[in-house]
DNA sequence: GATGAATGAGATTTCATTCAT
DNA sequence: CATGAATGAAATCTCATTCAT
């Protein structure tokens, strides 16, 4: 991966998570990026090629932080940990998860292949804890970090701490 | 308002919410609305004032529909009423509320006018109910409705009662 | 000629001398005239017809202005009147005369029509004094009154009288 | 400056000069150029940038002309040479000036940055040659170049040699 | 690997004109 | 006489993509 391949795909992060794919022009990315047009295609064949490239990455980084957080033995600390994930996303990766989210409304399609480990995480912790229906349960959670996601990502909050505090007492933890 | 004007902003509807503003270009907002192109131009000047004109409709909509929440006296029935309004979002205002949201991810800078009544509303309540910090659960509250409307727009779970009784318990309503 | 017509009139001589014929939208002669769009057309049946009715109207104000200085006896007040024309377009006509300049450059073919009974006026004049080629001055005239209008019509600059006496002098007028 | 872009200034040059800036659709240009529509934009920006470079050129071609003829020591050959200018208009810069006129009256206010420096010379020249006036008698001249211009480039007078000794007749040049 | 010229299709917008009321 | 809704063609402009160098 050469520097200007690198260029290219922090530059299409960046529009794409800001301004949407559609919404993008593969010229402004090649500006952006201080790269010729062509570029773009030579390296990603075309503009879904190059968006398909940045999915990938987002999934990479999503499942890693997901690891950390699942392969934990106590029930409470997965369930705590995926609560609090998505206040604790790092700034390199806030485009990332911008993007992810953008797209789920900019296609035709749900794409829950993201989540779905975190889902099937959080059925084993709610199964352990011996609550009645695990899968609602884990459901309510989805949910939640979803909304969680859309105040950390759109409308940043100021008083988080407070927010935390008061959604991890809803689950005692 | 002719029927043209109608029907044109009922298919711009259904195309900007279902595929996005930028994806969906005037020419097939027209052939779905049965009208000529250049009608949209002189009823709404331009693709953004069409856009705008529906999201005036939109934010009406909205508000109609929080008034008869938010007038309720009983503070727990306000909290409850705002928690379970996504999941009764009505077929007819489906694309309304999906429009709302899609656009969060594509607008620069977010607009919170349309929820603020219901966010004052909330405070309200919490402060009746004693609560000691009011603002941080009213937030929570938002957030887990952002939520539960990405749910129900994106996802449409299929076991969404167990999930209201979920969320209805946390706060004990 | 109704109100509305003149209106109609008043406007497109406006918005044609002064942005250009082909540069003003009929829709924007509706709304300087404060009138429908298809009104223009009931009156003027097409864009071309507006502008006929018009020029039509500056041919006939052009005519009064020249039969006014052609009748007189004495060939020098002949020529010292047509000098001085351009040099005391009245307020009421300086759109017309504009309009009738600006229409030169944006037709393919020049119409000479106008300026025609000039033209004789001053070959007779010129003869009448004796001049060998009187032709040639009459042409000479031609050219400089043309000058006088453009520097009137666009330049207006702010020494008229000096210039005036200048050109006289010229002619020993 | 590729050959397609020289195409593009050269039928753009054509069309803007012979029917007008506002009549000449850009597909025509194209069209005339032998270049696919998107190139004038991609090159130009749009169709102002177009005209602009057109303008550019024009007056650089202005300059040179003007130069040549300023910079002569007698006040009387540079008079001279100023008044002759139009009618020695070459043919390859014909429609050059044939747009300078032509745009004069199109737009909003009035250019006169072209003829500035022929202005100066002009009052130079007639303070050398003791004019009591030197200021009226520059504006009496341009005056009457832009009459000879609007003769040489839009009615093609036959005896232009008569009217040109007519011309310096009167100035005993 | 990289550029930048070039294209053709399509997107947005304007415009002269028609027509029902 | 007058309006304003409506149209279809054309004008301006954008965009993803290709290709020669």
């Amino acid at each position: 991966m050469t520097d200007k391949q690198k260029n290219i795909l922090k530059a299409a992060l960046i529009l794409f998570a800001e301004k949407g794919y559609a919404a993008t022009s593969t010229s402004k990315v090649a500006k952006e990026a201080g790269v010729s047009e062509g570029l773009i295609f030579r390296h990603f064949q075309n503009k879904e090629g190059l968006l398909n490239a940045i999915m990938q990455l987002a999934k990479a980084a999503a499942n890693r932080e997901f690891a950390g957080i699942i392969e934990n033995e106590n029930p409470k600390a997965i369930i705590r940990g995926i609560i609090e994930m998505p206040f604790k996303i790092k700034q390199d990766q806030f485009l990332l998860w911008k993007l992810i989210y953008a797209l789920k409304w900019q296609t035709e399609t749900y794409d829950s292949s993201i989540s779905e480990p975190v889902k099937q995480a959080l059925i084993k912790a709610f199964s352990k804890l011996g609550y009645s229906n695990p899968n609602a349960e884990a459901e309510t959670v989805l949910i939640l970090i979803d909304g969680i996601a859309m105040a950390v990502l759109l409308r940043k909050p100021a008083n988080m701490d407070e927010i935390v505090s008061s959604m991890l007492a809803k689950y005692k933890l």
